[in-house]
DNA sequence: TGAGCATACGGAGAGGGCCTCCGGTTGACA
DNA sequence: TGTCAACCGGAGGCCCTCTCCGTATGCTCA
């Protein structure tokens, strides 16, 4: 969908008003916000939002993506680094965060894995996970990661750990333990 | 709560259907089950079925507690363990399987975690947590797992791996993958 | 410019879930 | 058997999701 330029004039503005007020409420209330709230705030009939997100997921995966705020923009931020190692684990803290967005959006990613892997979220994880194994075949080849370890396996524990993260904002204690525990875990 | 004897026979009755038709809905719906088709099916109205389990949690704990499922029993199986790691595992592989009795548990339970610490699920998992503690400490005694792991970690890394399980409940897998990082990552 | 049409809008309404409240019923005990 | 505390049922208010269709409006082309 986006927004594209064949999109008639009012649509673009209500899309794009729709997108701007789901940022807000998804930010402050997670991924099981009342999508009529959105629609109302935004000025805009219920219809019109299902019109262009047929599902909570479609609204979901688009507010995640407005802005610059994807994954692929980041990766400069993981150029800098000098190890592959520190390649990796700057990049699985990227998609940390991308998938921590949200309260409750890696439950939303798991169902989307789940059931076909058509929709936009199951689809962006299935590139996450690529992007993944490229950067952890050079941290193995430099021997800092343990062989047998594959993108998917590090891609769901990133997204487990996300999930506990977005369940308890309060803890700043930056889950030391578990993430501990799991660096140890694939680390040569 | 929990059937007392000081309950009229007619409370007890209802109480109990009400746990027996619980049950089947949560093992097959999940946590977010509908209560008033639980009520309904057990053939008793809405307002008492909210005069029994004031909400959701309270219910979930009680149908998860009923009958002999409980944890505590289970630590039999451990026993027969030679060393420290292996009961230490044993134990996290039943816990594992507690907290993924019903589709979205943990998430319940996080919840629950997070919000107080004075509902039943909160207590519960204070409990498994102190258990764990005690265990782990011979295995670490054994030199078998790495110090500076604790009871939380493990509880928490548990906690993670049955909300993806019980999120993606075909794959039986087994997250081959992600058990192996984990195991990794606390053994010495 | 303005007529005509494809595109898009709005919101009522059906369906369902949550939870409360209170008039009515019933088990227990004297 | 009578009395009352304990317990029941379910109507009803509120909120949410999603569909449907009559209405409105941007766009295009003559």
């Amino acid at each position: 969908m986006s927004t594209s330029r064949t999109m008639r004039a009012d649509a673009r503005k209500n899309y794009e008003a729709l997108i701007k007020t789901a940022r807000k409420h998804l930010s402050s209330q997670g991924v099981t916000t009342s999508l009529d709230a959105i629609a109302r705030e935004a000025g805009v009939g219920v219809g019109t939002l299902y019109r262009h997100f047929p599902d909570r997921d479609h609204l979901i995966f688009a507010a995640l993506n407005a802005q610059g705020e994807e994954l692929r923009t980041a990766a400069d931020l993981i150029r800098s680094a000098e190890t592959g190692l520190e390649r990796l684990e700057r990049w699985l803290a990227q998609v940390q965060n991308y998938l921590s967005s949200y309260q409750g959006l890696p439950d939303s990613i798991a169902q989307a894995l789940e059931s076909g892997d058509k929709t936009p979220l199951a689809i962006t994880c299935q590139e996450i996970i690529e992007i993944t194994d490229g950067i952890l075949a050079d941290a193995q080849q430099e021997g800092t990661v343990r062989p047998g370890i594959k993108g998917q396996d590090l891609f769901e524990t990133t997204l487990m750990t996300a999930w506990l993260i977005s369940q308890e904002p309060e803890r700043q204690r930056g889950l030391g333990g578990v993430g501990e525990i799991l660096r140890h875990g694939y680390r040569s």
